[in-house]
RNA sequence: GGCCCCAUGGUCAAGCGGUUAAGACACCGCCCUUUCACGGCGGUAACGCGGGUUCGAGUCCCGCUGGGGUCACCA
């Protein structure tokens, strides 16, 4: 266990090395807003060759939980996120768990007390709460009065023996300004007679949040700080807290909030709000880290297509958005459907794979013709897809024949007088081809429009809805290849019956 | 309510004193076509309001309005 933990004056050693950091509260998903805080953390220190650290903020036991902490691991290894130091990789400045670091709070607290920069406050949570509510009523801030403030040493040292319950407050500035400088927003100034004595030391012996946050900054050398909007109005009391450790203050930097369609705070019923929840949607990691970047930051040259290689490059913390933006999924959509389509047939094949076992419609063991066979037939899908889902929405059909046919396209294909009789007279042509192909059955069918009188189309849209039940897909001549002969003969006799049997 | 941040089309977002105010998504046409997509072409659509400063303001300043955040023994 670390125990030298007043440690500001090592920071000047090594001042060069960018150090950010990340600290969620393992109490549920990963939120989109917090991925793209990370990302815009993992961007600015690959760019500048720093380190990004993963630290757990589970100071709160009772809402946090063990799975939530895989989770959000696991959303980071899906999205391509990578940490230098973490709880999983370790690091020389652990433990990265807050829970785990209790004595290093302990000390802080100590000699914060030793040079009396904290006093004891024996204010109920009620008292506190009916000040703060009168407050309110008569239009003052509501902040604390500061009255165990002045309580004599003495008095507070026998109460305290005596077994009362005691919180720690921190003796802020009264007078004078604090400054904050953000490399988003620029310098921000609050008057320190804003800022009250705030809790820092919680009744319960642990440390608050920002009393936690602080110490493990400084402990950590982290020396930007890129998070959430948020925050801003909290970083002054930080400042104070910096100060009070005697600790260099970090480089600030709030990124704007992420909103709602409807302009509030995106939440549960605005849909899908966890990465892994669109991870399940079907989105594409490098497509989410595209569109979180895009939300806040352009990249310039017009471009939209930026992958995470590109974005370390171009990324400029200067340039983030100042102002919220609003979250829309059609254009994380739209990004999905363009890396959907680019990315290698190989993988998705890889990626189904599992799927096609469960289903039968593979074996372990198969023939490298299926195997081609399956890879040709998944490039043509893919090209007709968005995202996977589309593609296994189309691909059922050619391991089976239709159960059922399109009731639009029923209705669209399958009503003229004719078309029961040319769907047997096209099955018996098939016959005649001697390469059962594209371009053999393209001639095939136009050369028989021809002959029948009608158009092309009017073979086509009922073969196809014949062949697999629907009325979207590859190109027809591309289906009945990769169908094969027999099957397709079959599958047009089977629906010029179903024609015959339902007039 | 105090304090803080913010404000260009429906959405994201260029612009950083002089532009016909980009581009993308979405939407609407048209083209391509064998369906759905993709693609191509075109279109609708914005500087919240009011004062200044300036020869000139989306760009600078002030006010207002609106939105957001924060003021917890939550993080």
């Amino acid at each position: 266990m670390r125990k030298s933990t007043m440690t500001t004056e090592i920071r000047t050693a090594d001042k060069t090395s960018i150090r950010v950091r990340f600290a969620p509260s393992p109490t549920g998903t990963l939120h989109i807003g917090g991925a793209r805080t990370a990302y815009f953390n993992w961007l600015f220190a690959r760019q500048n060759q720093g380190k990004v650290i993963l630290r757990i903020d589970d100071t709160d036991i009772s809402r946090s939980s063990e799975a939530s902490y895989r989770q959000i691991l696991d959303s980071f290894a899906w999205l391509g996120l990578d940490f230098d130091e973490s709880p999983e990789v370790g690091g020389a400045y652990g433990p990265y768990r807050q829970s785990q670091r209790t004595e290093i709070y302990q000390a802080y607290l100590r000699k914060l007390q030793e040079e009396g920069l904290t006093y004891p406050c024996f204010c109920t949570p009620e008292e506190l709460q009916k000040e703060r509510e009168t407050a309110q009523k008569e239009g003052r801030a509501p902040r604390y009065s500061g009255r165990c403030r002045h309580l004599a040493p003495e008095e507070a040292a026998r109460r305290i023996e005596a077994g009362e319950r005691a919180v720690f407050r921190l003796k802020t500035d009264v007078h004078g300004e604090t400054t904050v400088h953000d490399l988003i927003r620029g310098d921000v100034t609050f008057q320190n007679e804003e800022i009250d004595d705030f809790i820092i030391w919680k009744a319960d012996g642990t440390p608050t949040y920002h009393f936690a946050s602080c110490v493990d900054d400084v402990e950590m050398r982290i020396t930007h700080i890129i998070r959430a909007e948020e925050h801003l109005s909290n970083t002054p009391r930080h400042i104070q807290l910096f100060q009070a450790f005697h600790a260099e203050i970090p480089v600030f930097a709030h990124v704007p909030m992420i909103l709602a369609p409807d302009r509030s705070k995106l939440s549960k019923r605005h849909g899908a709000t966890s990465v892994e929840e669109y991870r399940e949607a079907g989105i594409l990691p490098e497509a989410l880290v595209n569109y979180l970047l895009l939300l806040g930051f352009s990249p310039g040259e017009n471009r939209e297509i930026v992958s995470r290689e590109e974005a370390i490059e171009c990324f400029r913390l200067e340039r983030v958005a100042k102002h919220a933006a609003v979250y829309d999924v059609k254009k994380l959509e739209w990004l999905n459907q363009y890396y959907f389509r680019t990315r290698s047939v190989d993988q998705l094949l890889y990626e189904m794979w599992p799927g096609l076992l469960e289903k039968a419609w593979v074996s372990t063991e198969e023939s490298r013709e299926k195997l081609a066979w399956l890879r040709t037939l998944l490039q043509f899908l893919q090209q007709k897809s968005r995202q996977e889902a589309d593609v296994w929405n189309m691909l059922e059909c050619y391991f089976r024949p239709p159960v059922s046919y399109d009731d639009k396209g029923v209705k669209k294909h399958f009503q003229h007088s004719e078309t029961a009789q040319r769907l047997r007279q096209l099955a018996d042509l098939l016959a005649t081809l001697p390469v059962f192909a594209a371009w053999p059955l393209e001639q095939l069918y136009r050369q028989t429009s021809e002959q029948i009188g009608c158009k092309a189309a009017d073979l086509i849209h009922p073969t196809r809805l014949a062949l697999t039940g629907i009325t979207v897909g590859p190109g027809l001549f591309d289906v009945m290849t990769l169908l094969g002969r027999k099957e397709c003969h079959n599958r047009l006799l089977e629906a010029a019956n179903f024609i015959e049997k339902s007039n």
